[in-house]
DNA sequence: CTGTTAGCGCGTTCAG
DNA sequence: CTGAACGCGCTAACAG
């Protein structure tokens, strides 16, 4: 293995000015640093990240915590798209992404978490859907300042913690507002089934109040239920309420594909309106539309934000952007 | 932070002494490593993996290698799987795993790699579904024994390799078979469409050794097409061959789906069969046969094996069970 | 602008 | 069975 030192010897400089050089530090003569880049080339040198973290006490690492499986019985789409976004964008800024499955963590208490980051030499977390009621212990270690942290579809922005996530109120107006107005049911009538995601989820709160706005500005009659995004719940409402409402929208894409299949099973239509835009409706089977969200920019926003957090910037509030979209089989159609 | 050396100190006795209670070597004496273990619970004490790793040179690091997104157009719930069950396992055993996905290092020569996963500290690889022809430098690389490597889904064992797989040709063959007898489509004829995956794919020329065989032995006719595990490919192939025949068999889940999905189009019926038991298959709306394979117990026996490797010991082959399933939209019947 | 000197936190000798 | 001493590859003061 090549070493720093190596490099130093075959540009005979001191180990100290290729250190300059790698971290591009301004006090270095440009011949010099030609000089040094040169031997860095020839010798295909690329600097251990390993020996640089403990030295530096800057690791550049970052912890993805992920919420698998927990609510989706089917696929685990979005989390994939987080992690390809976040990764793709820590290998270009030259940092380090490890994954973590928020169920691994679900037995620790706040101390042993941090403790477990610590000696993962972990500088900040990237946290995924973070849940105030579900995952105390991470709530709080986040909120203990211990590490920087970005907060994926949460709220909570403070010194060190930054919150991303897209304007879901409006957006679940928007959307609703377009879809209702396209679907031809809703010349007949106004009677909407809306599934809301959690109880006291702050991205369901937001969705659920976008929709109330609407209802009271169309004058809907909206019943509401949770559905706790899951495909199955969804199902089970639409079985239960479906007959007597003239459409439903439901506050994410996998709910609204347990609501097709059991229009389907009844053998009655409802247009279904989703929220997400995953894959995964290009196979439910029929038209539907749905909010699009580009979760593998938002991961790498997050990526940029957990270093600009590591770098000692204060903590803000991002918002994505979204778009309204037509969603059938594979094919995106608008 | 609290060091070892805290431990030490708080312990009363020499810093090897805990390093030797914290690797578990021989020659502690028990009272001695009680006291040491009091220490290291009162503190709190996590040692640190990077020095750890830095010093030792044994960082225990492996990376996962998975080719996201560039066969399926749908949904990486392979991958995703893979990730899992090797995070978690990782995790278990003290490992730390980085997951790097294929089409990152694509534009890299083996001489690149190498000092890429040189400058992460990684001892052992385990590449997913490695492809001859597609990923030559990787493969160069593996082949170069530089790093200790894991191949799932890809021949290859050597001193410093493992491989870990189901046994393809078998289990096609038995999917295949189990499939045309409870098939009703089969009392009339035996015009079989295969659609293979690729070309030149070690794991899709098993299964279709298996296909051919059973063929042979059912006295089918059998045509044999290429679609690439793409399920467009897939679908245009259907479109094209199955109104003459009689049942459609194909290398996995996500080409059969596609096939489903240009039979429904035609609105013709053929008996489909899958390969690979993805919760996507639920998605497809009719019964389907297919081989179950457990993905996160394969990754998770790819960490131990990589473990393996990593302690010296030489490469094997490793056949994981598979077992034959009919789902059906969300539920698995058998 | 460059070289020298300490460590980072830990594992590994090897003499006690 | 113990503990001092050394070094992993690199960064970060400080001298020069």
């Amino acid at each position: 293995m090549v070493s720093i030192r190596d490099v130093a010897k075959e540009a005979g400089v001191a180990i100290s000015t290729v250190s300059k050089v790698l971290n591009n530090y301004p006090n270095v003569r440009g011949e010099t640093k030609e000089r040094v880049n040169r031997a860095i080339e020839q010798l295909g040198f690329v600097p251990n990240s390993i020996a640089s973290a403990l030295s530096s006490k800057r690791s550049g690492r970052v912890a993805l915590v992920l919420d698998v499986n927990r609510n989706a019985q089917a696929v685990d789409e979005i989390p994939m798209q987080y992690m390809i976004g976040a990764i793709n964008r820590a290998k270009e800024l030259g940092m380090d992404i490890i994954t973590v499955f928020a169920a691994m963590l679900s037995d620790m208490s706040a101390e042993e978490m941090t403790r477990y980051f610590q000696s993962q030499s972990v500088e900040a977390l990237i946290v995924c859907s973070l849940s105030r009621t579900e995952d105390e212990a991470l709530c709080k270690m986040v909120k203990s300042g211990n590490f920087k942290t970005v907060l994926i579809n949460a709220p909570g922005v403070d010194e060190n913690t930054s919150s991303i996530h897209i304007d879901n109120q409006k957006a679940q107006y928007e959307v609703a507002k377009t879809f209702l107005t396209e679907s031809t049911a809703f010349c007949t009538s106004k009677r909407i089934l809306y599934i809301a995601g959690k109880k006291e989820g702050y991205v369901s709160g937001e969705r659920l109040k976008g929709m109330q706005k609407l209802a009271q500005e169309m004058e809907l009659s909206l019943l509401v239920r949770v559905g706790n995004f899951s495909e199955l719940e969804a199902r089970k409402l639409t079985m239960q309420y479906a007959p007597h409402k003239d459409a439903i929208i439901c506050a994410s894409d996998l709910m609204a594909i347990g609501a097709m299949k059991a229009l389907i099973d009844m053998d009655i239509y409802r247009p279904v309106c989703g929220f997400d835009g995953t894959n995964l409706m290009g196979y439910a089977g029929k038209q539907m539309h749905t909010v699009g969200q580009d979760f593998k920019r938002t991961a790498a926003c997050a990526v940029e934000e957990a270093g600009r957090l590591i770098g000692g910037e204060a903590g803000r509030e991002i918002i994505m952007p979204h778009k309204l979209m037509r969603i059938k089989y594979l094919d995106v159609i608008s």
